[in-house]
DNA sequence: TTGTACGCGTTATCAT
DNA sequence: ATGATAACGCGTACAA
């Protein structure tokens, strides 16, 4: 038995709504307020959140929807470090998270989300140009940060990159070294930031009066896929390559080493995200930087200041990317 | 507004304990069932989590607390497997699942998930030697499945695999291919699991009349620590290596090549876990298989079967493991 | 500053 | 089989 409010209230010799006061920082006298943690303190008590959620309509949960297959969680850098940051942030603020991973149908998540009506509000990605679930929560009447957006979202709360831009720029830095048969390997087809990435890749192309076709392979963002695109551009007669991830950069190495083709002399290459690892590789991996922990965090900074505010308009936040160059793309000319 | 039970009842002329009755199962009358049904689809009315937990005192929640560092919960495959597994099982049964990582202290975790007083139950990691967490919610009121014990909850519920014997067993096998200087890289200090497979590996090694002084090295699990206990025990001139975990086994594998040590001709090598790389690495490795997903789907079942049944006897759920024996011990030997 | 009284949406007990 | 009605523990106008 943990106790409740009326059980501290008879312990220190006050009423209930007093004990309610003190704890939700209500106007109460020095002497009375001290009594009453007093006899907390002895007690050890510690609201009911079901109680208090059903009395207050909040809850300080925040639901957290990263609907893709559970392994792509622990495989794809961008959710471990996006949801990395999102544990961090919440956990910070004292606020409770309940995960949605893709277990369920989205019909069957979206149901259970908004029937549980426990929620303070959501964090929800979105990816998928087509996507019931981001729709159905959007439309709910609970405050919600997308991490990532489609165009639809453009009135919604969302924090994201400039996936369209970055991926301009990052193809420019490769024609500005006279590279002109540049190929790109996708990110996964269908999901917003591979199809802005690839925009971008094109109207850098275009720009610089250079064709495309045949210059791009499908990909998903993972190794093997990076392994297989390398294969099929190599044909192509590419001079250099734009990966969507780093992770397929990595299988894109793997592939030209073993074909022989040298880095970056025949061949440039740069991949998306800066892993860690896209330092150590041979040769190291000019790539575009994004912080994908702190995009979970800006993620749940909004939420907040959403909750904090019934009235606030909606937020909208990009955060910047940076070009990171290195010897994968320029050689031994950028270093020493 | 989604409605409350009042507006059901009052949509299909009946009283709001019917309508609680056709939801929870209660004795009613096909028509009058049918009439609810129907009222209840249109307003598309679902209950009000709070409510009904704070009138049955179940929430249909269950925490899970995995209080390690949220990085290594991605980059330690035991952990994403067991999220993984105890993600699915959890939705299956349709419960919720909060989370709760390493983003605050141990003590800050344990006040907060037992103030909520909202979990029907709790999934808890329980690898430390010494966690004032796990103790404090062992001995909470709250129906606790542990994923590991110690020897002190023996008492408790938990699922787990034999360590000691497996590792026993493991080095057995290298022992019986005629090893000598059989070495160990640990897992990390402190852990159960670690000190368990320790213990198993010096029980085979008694047991066969050989000495472990200078065999056995500290390592973490992770593949850096692998490659420096390798080093280590390549100095004390081992014929064979048992490494705690496949990670580190991959590491070793590598500093091994680097010192041109043949495998297994030279020294011999094992893991633990049988992570899918384990059959890519060249030569292949021999290892203790053990499935992560399996014991979070376990633990979750345990967990509800404490739940349904309250005079339930503590549940203790221990795995198999098995020996999948590849070249990096046997040679060509064990195959074609 | 403090206390009273009601409401939040359910479940559960007791009549009927 | 169905319907009142009392909890469940807390927040909060409103009154004092």
């Amino acid at each position: 038995m943990v106790g409740t409010l009326d059980d501290v209230a008879a312990a220190s010799g006050v009423s209930r709504s007093t004990v309610s006061r003190v704890i939700n920082g209500g106007s109460v006298s020095e002497a009375t307020r001290h009594r009453v943690l007093a006899a907390m303190g002895e007690t050890g008590y510690s609201p009911n959140l079901a109680a208090r959620t059903l009395a207050s309509g909040r809850s300080g949960v925040v639901g957290v929807v990263i609907h893709v297959p559970p392994d792509l969680l622990f495989q794809d850098v961008f959710f471990s470090g996006l949801f990395h940051g999102i544990a961090e942030a919440l956990a910070q603020r004292g606020a409770g998270m309940m995960l949605w991973l893709a277990n369920l149908s989205k019909e069957q998540t979206l149901e259970r989300i908004l029937g549980m009506r426990l929620f303070d509000g959501l964090i929800v990605t979105a990816d998928m140009l087509d996507d019931p679930l981001v729709d159905g929560l959007v439309h709910s009447s609970l405050p919600t940060v997308l991490v990532g957006h489609r165009h639809r979202d453009r009135s919604a709360s969302y924090v994201d990159i400039d996936n369209e831009r970055a991926a301009e720029q990052i193809t420019d830095h490769l024609i500005s070294l006279g590279r002109r048969r540049v190929g790109h390997i996708t990110g996964r087809r269908g999901g917003v930031s591979a199809e802005e990435r690839l925009t971008g890749y094109r109207r850098a192309m275009k720009r610089a009066g250079l064709a495309t076709d045949g210059l791009v392979a499908d990909g998903d963002y993972l190794a093997r896929s990076g392994e297989a695109g390398a294969e099929t551009l190599l044909a192509a007669g590419v001079d250099a390559i734009f990966c969507a991830s780093d992770t397929m950069a990595f299988g894109a190495l793997r592939t030209l080493e073993r074909h022989g083709a040298a880095v970056p002399d025949d061949i440039a290459v740069a991949g998306f995200d800066d892993l860690p690892q896209a330092a150590e590789t041979v040769p190291p991996l000019t790539t575009m930087r994004q912080d994908t922990g702190r995009l979970g965090i800006e993620a749940a900074h909004a939420l907040f200041r959403l909750l904090n505010d019934k009235e606030a308009a909606p937020q909208r936040v990009i955060l910047p990317t940076e070009l990171v160059i290195r010897q994968s793309t320029v050689g031994a000319l950028g270093s020493r």
